[in-house]
DNA sequence: TCTTCAATAATCGCATACAATACTGTTCTT
DNA sequence: AAGAACAGTATTGTATGCGATTATTGAAGA
């Protein structure tokens, strides 16, 4: 991220859905592309929850100035991933379990909208495409790699496109960015939070048109992943909650 | 608007539900409130939709410098509100009829998550508070104002705080914000959105702890909504299309 | 009279400069 | 030696300035 100041492949637009990808809030190229950068260091834990975001060393590294990189911070701030703490400035977020709750709740109602709207509607090629997208993650699933999360993450992000509802589609990816903070810090270590075989009982479903069942799958889904990976609630956040079990088996008294 | 540069009696935090009202994307407190002034400006229609917004005359106007008034920009942008067009500056957001059924697609199924949520776990004091909001809807219905339909707005919002879901709410308020403006653009006159029966039934059932009844009752409230209100696409945004009419009774040929 | 083009004015994009605030290490007091 | 007050440093908040891009207007040519 050092030596490429600015480049991103156009990461947008491209959706096999109906609209025209209109800019809504895109901002110049570069501030875009300062945005780009940082969520995806977010999301690939180059940025670790918590840690602390300086201006200036960061548009340094970018190579831009402080007013963009802030400019980056607020839309950052605004979906979550960062934490804006007036005059203390950034951190990247560090969701509470409580939060991380509310992120799945919403979540699920999300994309259990997303089900009940392509029950039945799924084109051909559309059908095609999920289940390539499946047989990639089979693929992925047996080395385990950090691919395996990736891929399944952008099965839900393929699923929202399809409807084409540009809202909805923002709001997914933004849960989905929001999930990744989330099992970073309380996930179990290798989990693959996506069980395949499930995947590929939504798609029959949607396919059949049984908006009820793919529903219902959805919301079973998205419930497992919660409870196969958010069960460990390793981290923690404050640097008192850090020490405190220090503190104590030093004999020290925090105030 | 204009003697009163940046001043706001703290319209977040006080929820009612369980959570701190930790400030995340908060920014300094001036920057906050040219970001509420506009907000408010746009939603009361004072700035109508496509209205254009120059940096320079807001800033004055608020008595801040163009900075604070792009940072609000941004978020306002993200949040659907306005529109930010690369070296074109921003306009008041001007949904299409497409992305307004987009949004209240969405907002059905969030608040379809709200009643879910809600359904049997609202405690005396919450459900006391309700049907007092309903009462002051039914005084307000009767003078058929602008009240009304502020007062049906906030009874949605007052159901998602209730949650104690803060991402939830978040979701619920921009959807319902967004939906302001389409009105504005698509609703009838002075429909008063929101029949008041339905918001009783809804109480109703939220006691009641019926999940499935609140649920089809929410999303049966909303959907009214859109058939009642969002009938007649009058207002058309771009100059051409205003005058079009005007030149065919003149007997003058567009382009 | 309509189109094309150039000059001007207005506005935006972004960097930078200065002011305000928080942090850290030190000294002074008790 | 412990704590408080202070000063220096680092970082953020905001305004402003300059170059770049776009809209506008008026004039020349078809």
């Amino acid at each position: 991220m050092a030596a490429r100041p600015l480049t991103s492949p156009a990461p947008d637009g491209s959706g096999p859905a109906r609209r025209k990808a209109e800019p809504r809030a895109a901002g110049s190229p570069r501030a875009q592309a300062v945005y780009n950068a940082l969520r995806r260091a977010i999301i690939e834990q180059a940025l670790k929850p918590g840690m602390k975001l300086p201006e200036d060393s960061i548009g340094e590294q970018l190579g831009v100035s402080r007013t963009l990189v802030r400019e980056a911070f607020g839309r950052l701030a605004v979906e979550g991933l960062v934490e804006l703490k007036p005059n203390r400035g950034a951190n990247v977020a560090y969701p509470t379990l409580e939060e991380a709750r509310d992120v799945f709740e919403v979540r699920r109602g999300l994309e259990r909208l997303v089900a009940e709207n392509l029950a039945g509607r799924l084109t051909a090629a559309q059908s095609a495409e999920l289940e390539a997208h499946v047989r990639l993650e089979e693929k992925a699933h047996e080395q385990d790699g950090p691919e395996s999360i990736r891929l399944s993450g952008e099965f839900h992000i393929k699923l929202a496109e399809m409807t084409g509802n540009a809202l909805l589609l923002r709001y997914v990816q933004e849960a989905s960015s929001r999930c990744s903070l989330i099992l970073a810090i309380y996930g179990r270590p290798h989990s693959s939070e996506c069980a395949v075989s499930e995947h590929r009982q939504l798609i029959e479903a949607l396919r059949a048109g049984d908006a009820a069942r793919a529903a219902a799958l959805m919301d079973h889904h998205l419930q497992s992943v919660v409870t196969r990976a958010l069960l460990a609630p390793r981290g923690e956040r404050d640097i008192r909650d850090v020490l405190a079990p220090y503190a104590l088996s030093e004999g020290l008294t925090p105030s």
